[in-house]
DNA sequence: GAGTGTGAACGTCTTCACAGCG
DNA sequence: CGCTGTGAAGACGTTCACACTC
């Protein structure tokens, strides 16, 4: 398939057609009219706009499960990224191959950063070591960081934190749900807070006042 | 501290207090003019509506690093979510506790899901099981999944996929990364396929026509 | 006086619809 | 004729600003 239309793009990707082009129009003007847009040539368009052209080597600090399971993570290659290393504050850990990479430890960060000119770190480590992890990271020059234990970050001006938190997702599933579940089944058993005095005729009590409408 | 302002959670999430009053309000009044909000009264209110109240079983499907990873992680109990089984395809898994949860086999997934009524299913397997998984997850009455596997599932109406892939976070950091280290850096060396022939009087080559602007 | 709740103004993103090009 | 590229219209979400309540 050397070619390809808005139209199909959009069917593919559930959304609306228009916007697809307006999208692509940012990125110049690399379709023909009345053919479509070639498929290499945006493949490779998109990519560079993306930075999927360049290589990025990322360090993974904290190598628990989570750390493990990144390190194992195949579409990192495909995107450019490459680990530059592994590392882990368990002295135990040091020189066990993980992902066919050996692990070091934290003492090394620093140099490893440098050495590698590393400038996006990843921290799988637990919530108590982030902050701590993240300084060293940012005072090695790291200036990207992606944050996977359930703490928030303070970091200067400058650097860029992404927080991902695994059970957020599991979060609006849930939420969902329980919409799917309906409004049929009232009764929440749960201890209520009780509301604080209203000084309203009617106390219809904790669940008088439930909520009108949420938007979708 | 027993009451809070709209100004200082604003402040406190780094959002326009009018945003706060405003979603707060499709909850229902539950603030005081000139007061605030009850704290207490407040949380219970959001939790309820989030559905953090509710108990939900669910269940970890392809116990690797990161099922593992999952199973472990905190975060979930506090949101109302129980891990309800570990499943694996890998008899040797069997039997084998991983969070203190005894991992037990794919033959039985039917079962556990009815007998747990449960609706969440997560799907941690490598790519080329997760189709299959989610099948039989939604034969069994799953109607929500979290997909961590890199496929897009595909499912009947009226069920809910969500899809978690862990290096498009990086792919942000990297875009903007890139976007620092500036327009200044011009040269890519990579192959650039050759743009289709358009007739222009003055083609400048592949790189004559580089994307003007970006939205941020 | 302090701070909520909310109509109205504003800005942004999406969709429409069509001129223009291949 | 088919499909892109894009102004204009429309939908949506955010912010302002102030009446109203405690």
């Amino acid at each position: 398939m050397p070619t390809v239309s808005s139209e199909e793009l959009a069917a593919a990707a559930g959304v609306n057609s228009a916007k697809l082009r307006k999208d692509f129009s940012y990125l110049g003007s690399y379709g023909t009219r009345g053919v479509g847009y070639d498929v290499e040539y945006l493949v490779y368009q998109i990519s560079r706009e993306l930075g999927l052209t360049q290589d990025w080597p990322v360090v993974i600090v904290g190598i628990g499960n989570l750390g493990a399971a990144l390190a194992n993570y195949g579409g990192f290659a495909s995107r450019g990224f490459r680990v530059a290393a592994l590392i882990d504050a368990d002295p135990a850990m040091a020189g066990r191959p993980v992902a066919g990479i050996p692990v070091q430890h934290t003492d090394e960060l620093e140099s490893i950063i440098r050495d590698n000119g590393v400038s996006i770190g990843v921290i799988a480590t637990p919530a108590g070591a982030a902050q701590q992890v993240c300084d060293r990271l940012v005072a090695a020059g790291v200036t990207s960081i992606l944050n996977f234990a359930p703490t928030v970050l303070s970091v200067p001006d400058g650097v860029d934190v992404r927080k991902v938190d695994l059970s957020i997702e599991l979060q609006i599933l849930a939420f969902h749900e329980q919409r799917k579940a309906g409004e049929e089944a009232a009764a929440d058993t749960a201890a209520v807070p009780a509301a604080p005095r209203k000084q309203s005729a009617t106390d219809q009590g904790p669940d008088g006042d439930v909520p009108a409408v949420m938007p979708a």
